[in-house]
DNA sequence: AGCACGCCGACT
DNA sequence: GTCGGCGTGCTC
């Protein structure tokens, strides 16, 4: 069993359960013994809990209270791999191991042995009394040469009742036997006919192929507009991979995880993959694990968590749309999947493929810096993709105060609802939380003590920094020219958008599309089914738009704010305008209509928007590189949040004032902590949350520092924190 | 996470 | 006098 370590019976273990304790506890081995690595249940007071051997006991208990493990479960057991996996990514999110553990045993019935099912194949025996019904199943059994059949295909299949099989079975005619429930996937064919690849792709495929032969850790950046063949491409590194006999991995963000993408694998491979998301099956997500454990899966299709899926030789990995924020889990387990997707390539010696059109600014650093490899894939259909793109001048706009569609907007939606086609508005921030401008000289007001912006907050009537939590007082004049009553709050959440276009264009059908209104992904994906079928004139969207849905009769996208992010609320906001500008830019390649796009912006000569502007993509990263490197924020500076929540807002806020005032390990490593402020979800199921932003220099130990900073901190009551390392959202 | 132990208010 | 609130601490 690959040279793991074996503990004889009664020799001490380290058992790492997934009971929300501090550290492993020791156990007696059980009778027969067992390997490092195996799943065991093991008691612990007065139940019994799942567990993995992680290796020799400490032997630093009262040998006499040391109980022992019960039973060693039927699984394969954990690997080497594995077990380095979950501890680097458990020093490097600061997650408690139990915590990691649960996540890579997502699966029920772990200690359930196989579950067995009857099936039914031709027997020895025969029918003395032969009937049509009894003649169509042996029928049946016969052209299928040798199959079984599950009692509800084979009546089925026959055009019977299972009575007349049964009957069968009591002849000898037909044989039931049991057969494991959870069957390996079938095996995929790496040499199918695919579809013809260009020169481009051919090569870049090629490059995909050859570096997966070296058997080696590496990375690369594959970019490539909408339609330029990217999952083609890196179909063919899959296929690699299966002739190498080796295990692929697929993440796509929950969204795009659909059948149609299925469907396109099994056109490639002959059969379908191995499915791993949210929505699957008790039984499904047993039999995914199992397989994949015992190698039975060859490829995998998943959302995120399948990352943690005990593979046996994962050779690839591919991050598909990788940009995609929907990458970093936002609660439970704080982590990238994406950075993640590359630790354990990094330990397993596999390849990772990022792919996207519009790669984030970090990917392109990390190709930038040489440690990524980098293929451009260029557009199919040649340079005409891109949009018209405009800036909107907000400073010449005559508005109304409190509104933020500009005339020469109004105009444009007008224009393209008269010719029955569609226009997007885009609004990068959910909720309500406006913020607070000059409309004389088009300067925000700052903060004092950092570098964001002041938002309004109406019920306090004061202004407030989501950064640091400073507040004062609504001013009656501009701070910065001194002119009176010009000071005016916009950028608007998405409804009070919405509410506005409904004044605006009365008569156009209008849909809004934010993750806040949506239960489910589903009923998302129903919406927006529905409004690509062009049952709407006018879409109002949050980022969920960007994320690249086919919209043919969209044709004008307005960018209700692009200055956001430029003065440091959201570090990521200009890529995400950018981003959703390429995406867009990749739509309107694909209908006849040219499309365009209007950015209402305050600082059209600020270098991010004109390179966003110029369509000019090294140009923007550079620019927004130099932007992030300036203010030291990632990739360039590492940042941290420290979330507290609890049932109450002001004790919450009180740990967090005694954090911040206790900063000395932070200090030690030149990081400095921001805050209390309320976090971006101020509120989840009756919890308020309150947040600290930690910044430090990029090689800072900043883990480290956190661990010893949060140490002495003794939570009590119904009080929690966890810690975000590269929190994605800001406000 | 569970579950027990333990020390202060309203009940048969 | 006891039943029970959930704060604190332990589980090998």
């Amino acid at each position: 069993m690959n040279g793991a370590e074996f503990f004889e019976q009664d020799e001490l273990v380290s058992v790492l359960t997934t009971q929300p304790l501090d550290r492993a506890l020791d156990y007696k081995a059980p009778e027969g013994g067992c390997f490092r690595g195996a799943f065991v249940e093991v008691p612990l007071g007065p139940r019994k809990v799942l567990g993995v051997v992680w290796g020799a006991g400490q032997g630093n208990f009262d040998r006499s209270k040391i109980r022992s493990v019960i039973r060693v479960l039927d699984v394969a057991p954990m690997r080497e791999e594995m077990r380095l996996f979950l501890g680097r990514a458990a020093d490097y999110t600061l997650t408690p191991m139990p915590a990691m553990l649960r996540l890579a045993t997502r699966a029920p019935g772990l200690g359930d042995p196989p579950s067995m099912r009857k099936i039914y194949r031709l027997g020895s025996g025969t029918a003395e009394r032969m009937t049509d019904a009894r003649a169509r199943v042996l029928e049946v059994l016969r052209d299928y040469g040798g199959l079984a059949f599950t009692l509800k295909e084979l009546a089925e299949m026959a055009g019977v009742t299972s009575s007349v099989i049964k009957g069968l079975v009591k002849l000898g005619a037909v044989r039931e036997e049991d057969s494991p429930r959870d069957l390996p996937f079938p095996t995929l064919d790496p040499d199918m006919p695919g579809k013809k690849l260009t020169e481009d792709q051919s090569a870049a495929a090629e490059a995909l192929r050859q570096s997966l032969r070296s058997g080696q850790y590496g990375t690369t950046l594959l970019k490539g507009v909408t339609g330029s063949g990217k999952t083609e491409v890196y179909l063919e590194a899959v296929a690699e991979a299966l002739r190498l006999g080796k295990q692929a991995l697929v993440l796509l963000p929950e969204i795009a995880l659909t059948a149609e993408f299925l469907t396109r694998v099994e056109a490639r491979f002959g059969a379908r993959p191995a499915e791993w998301h949210s929505g699957a099956t008790m039984t499904e997500r047993r039999r995914v694990w199992r397989m994949v454990g015992q190698g039975d899966a060859q490829l995998v299709v998943g959302a995120r968590s399948a990352l943690f899926l005990p593979f046996r030789n994962l050779g690839l990995i591919i991050v598909d749309e990788e940009h995609d924020t929907s990458y970093k889990q936002e609660d439970g387990v704080l982590y990238n999947a994406r950075d993640m997707a590359v630790l354990r390539a990094s330990i397993c010696g596999a390849r990772v493929v990022l792919a996207s059109a519009t790669p984030s600014l970090e990917s392109w650093a990390n190709a930038e810096a040489g440690k990524y490899d980098r293929l451009d894939l260029s557009a199919r259909f040649g340079a005409a993709v891109l949009p018209e793109m405009k800036a909107i001048d907000m400073r010449a706009e005559q508005l109304q105060p409190g509104t933020w569609i500009s005339p020469t907007l109004r105009q444009a939606v007008r224009a393209r609802m008269e010719a029955g086609e569609q226009s997007l508005l885009f609004i990068n921030r959910r909720g309500y939380a406006p913020v607070t401008l000059c409309r004389a000289c088009g300067q925000q007001i700052g903060c004092d003590h950092c570098d964001a912006r002041m938002v309004e907050h109406r019920f306090l009537k004061r202004l407030m920094c989501h950064q640091c939590g400073e507040t004062k007082p609504m001013p009656e004049a501009c701070p910065s020219c001194g002119v009176e009553g010009k000071l005016a709050p916009v950028g608007p959440g998405i409804e009070r958008l919405a509410e506005e276009a409904e004044a605006t264009f009365p008569e156009a059908r209008i849909a809004m599309l934010s993750s806040d209104l949506f239960g489910s992904a589903r009923a998302l994906k129903a919406k927006i089914e529905e409004i690509a079928q062009g049952d709407a004139d006018l879409i109002i969207g949050t980022q969920l738009v960007a994320k690249g849905h086919n919209f043919p009769k969209l044709t004008l996208v307005g960018v209700i704010d692009a200055d956001l992010g430029l003065q440091g609320s959201d570090l990521r906001a200009a890529e995400r305008t950018f981003q959703l500008m390429r995406q867009v830019a990749g739509r309107a390649g694909r209908a006849e209509r040219p499309g365009q796009a209007l950015l209402q912006t305050f600082q059209p000569e600020h270098p991010v928007i004109r390179a966003i502007l110029s369509g000019d993509e090294e140009g923007f990263w550079k620019a927004e590189a130099a932007e992030r490197q300036a203010a030291g924020v990632p990739p360039y500076g590492r940042m941290a949040g420290i979330i507290l929540s609890g049932p109450e807002v002001g004790p919450v806020f009180d740990i967090g004032n005694m954090l911040a005032r206790n900063d000395g390990p932070l200090r030690q490593i030149g990081a400095q902590a921001f805050g209390p402020a309320p976090a971006p979800i101020a509120r989840i199921r009756g919890r308020h949350r309150v947040r600290l932003l930690v910044k430090a220099p990029k090689g800072a130990p900043l883990q480290d520092a956190i661990a010893r900073w949060i140490a002495p901190l003794k939570l009590k009551g119904d009080i929690r924190l966890a810690v975000d390392i590269d929190p994605q959202s800001f406000f």
